[in-house]
DNA sequence: AGGAACTGACTGACCGGTCGGTTTTGATTC
DNA sequence: GAATCAAAACCGACCGGTCAGTCAGTTCCT
């Protein structure tokens, strides 16, 4: 096994246990123990901790991306590239089940920070679900969507959008015009479009 | 000072602290030090660090749910209840800015395994974002809109409702009518709905 | 006075990284 | 193809630093 092989190996044991236990509950130990090979040995390969986190996550994140895009060249046009990335996501997020499933348990939760803002988000979306229900029953929203669908449209859009927004706009263009958002938002999920459906 | 209110000043400093650090990087002392009090005295009040994170982020939570139905109970209808949510995510993100922050720094974002997952979301976009330009070029999605927008739409709506509905459905209605996702999604930045237009 | 609240030096468990020693490999010679 | 050997790969016991949790002693309050 040529030395790039190896280091593959490593990689894999590695985002596996990375993955599962996070960054500072995951032993060296543990990762050369799947790897079948012993503690010193890991240490031939990368020089400490922190490297063989941060090359394990770009190894990895360049495998998903990978797939991705050649998930999106399969198809033409927009509909089924959208349908293909609904696809990929479902299957990264069952991979990743046992995360989500820990951030649940709160014994576990602790060790990531991340998910805390993750179970925000979840607690948000019931609280979200509510008035999307009232909304519905009101006639303001279209009543044939599952309510579960229209709060995932919009806590999903407007989270996303206010992150990336604040992230990596320029200070100058980074004031968020919310009634923009909110009219995009409203376009897909609201009443005015029930006229015009033919569904 | 009552008990109560020592837990709650304490809680305060613990969150303070657990946000900008993470669970395992925050020591007892660290909150101690920020409350103003000994390290001995933060165990008269919780048994042990994990109890004092769980107890710390209830009361985060608590506090963020809280603010977000006042927010919501303000408004009547749906549009301003979403744009009100809008700027409560924007506040709360902000607030948390040296998270995403943290993130972008990879040396830092060891702390944190779901960096990772959003990170993903990140390159994520940027791939979905060309296919979502070059269907804009084509005429398959509304010009009208930011694509930055769009992508966002798809990317959170698409993401949420797969994460909520693996997390929290029955098995049997577990799956996924990509069909119907799509569909609604596109409703939203579809190039079809262009023609009903009014803005 | 006496108990409640507070304190920080100390202890023991834990784990990243090291290092001296062992095994494997493969090139070279006969 | 067997013998030799040096270098590369491998290994895990050990070291040293870190920190959650303890506890004996002090201060504060009633």
């Amino acid at each position: 096994m040529s030395r790039e092989e190896k280091k593959n190996e490593i990689f894999r044991a590695a985002s596996q246990v990375f993955f599962s236990k996070g960054f500072e509950k995951t032993k060296i130990e543990d990762i050369a123990k799947q790897a079948g090979i012993g503690k010193g040995t890991v240490y031939e390969y990368f020089e400490s901790k922190l490297q063989l986190f941060e090359e394990t996550i770009a190894f990895y994140h360049q495998n998903v991306i990978n797939s991705l895009c050649e998930a999106l060249a399969r198809w033409e046009n927009i509909g089924d590239k959208i349908k293909a990335y609904a696809q990929f996501m479902t299957e990264i997020i069952s991979n990743h089940i046992h995360l989500f499933e820990l951030m649940a348990d709160s014994r576990v939760m602790a060790r990531e920070m991340g998910a805390v803002i993750l179970e925000s988000n979840i607690r948000m979306g019931d609280v979200l679900l509510e008035a999307v229900t009232e909304a519905i029953s009101k006639g303001e929203l279209r009543p044939d969507l599952e309510p579960r669908l229209i709060t995932s449209t919009i806590l999903g859009t407007v989270t996303q959008y206010c992150s990336l927004k604040i992230m990596f706009s320029e200070p100058e263009t980074q004031k968020i015009d919310y009634d923009r958002l909110v009219d995009a938002v409203m376009r897909g999920v609201g009443a005015e479009a029930i006229s015009n459906q033919t569904s």
